[in-house]
DNA sequence: AAGAAGATTCGCT
DNA sequence: GCGAATCTTCTTA
């Protein structure tokens, strides 16, 4: 039977960090089909995870490659935790730290599925299409009303900003190189749930 | 002190 | 497909 993704009456058992792989790679991975939760004043906004990119130790595209400093002193926290930054002057990226705390690596949400508040999202977003409102790393974040406040926060404390599991089994995880990125161009750290509409990219990067 | 680059998006051709 | 928008951070191009 096909599962009913758009219902708000969906089972969402928040994630707590004992639950997360202490592993950039494997956080990565483990985060495709897991579920972003934002609860702002009454309403909700969620969105299941379809894209991610893994931002490794000793990655020269991470932001933590040259060491700490007051805007990627998030990223050194205890897995689990969200390190917020603005790129191009307008848009926000929402990472999940993915090491033990002193060391500096995240995993990048690219693109999700928009599941509750999609009204809300649509005002955001500043459109109606489904399909666009959380496809890229920008989007996502302006759908989801991520912004620099949510810099620093736990997403495993019981705050407005947290990671949860459906209970659905993940489909099957695609990889390819990371896009975007002019260092380590090479390397393969981008995953996304193959076949899915709501997958950033060019097709060339999603078989 | 100034300039380039950047984990992007949008609108136009 | 291409280029502008927009602004913070890091480098000295």
């Amino acid at each position: 039977m096909e599962i009913d993704r758009t219902s708000v009456q969906r089972a969402l058992r928040r994630l707590r960090r004992t639950d997360l792989p202490i592993d950039t790679f494997a956080m990565a991975r483990f985060l495709i089909g897991k579920v972003l939760v934002h609860d702002v004043r009454t309403c909700r906004l969620s969105a299941r995870i379809v894209e991610s990119e893994a931002y490794p130790v000793g990655d020269s595209a991470g932001h933590a490659f040259r060491g700490k400093t007051p805007r990627n002193a998030s990223l050194f926290l205890e897995p689990g935790h969200a390190y917020v930054y603005r790129v191009y002057g307008s848009c926000f990226m929402l990472n999940v730290t993915s090491e033990p705390a002193g060391i500096g690596a995240g995993v990048l949400l690219r693109a999700a599925q928009p599941l509750d508040g999609i009204e809300r999202m649509q005002r955001y977003r500043g459109t109606e299409r489904l399909i666009d409102l959380a496809r890229g790393p920008g989007r996502l974040a302006e759908a989801m009303a991520i912004d620099l406040k949510c810099d620093g926060l736990d997403l495993c404390a019981r705050g407005s900003l947290w990671l949860a599991d459906t209970g659905e089994n993940a489909d099957p995880v695609g990889a390819s190189p990371r896009i975007g990125l002019n260092r380590e161009r090479h390397r393969i750290l981008r995953f996304y749930e193959r076949g899915n509409p709501y997958v950033s990219g060019p097709k060339s990067l999603n078989q």
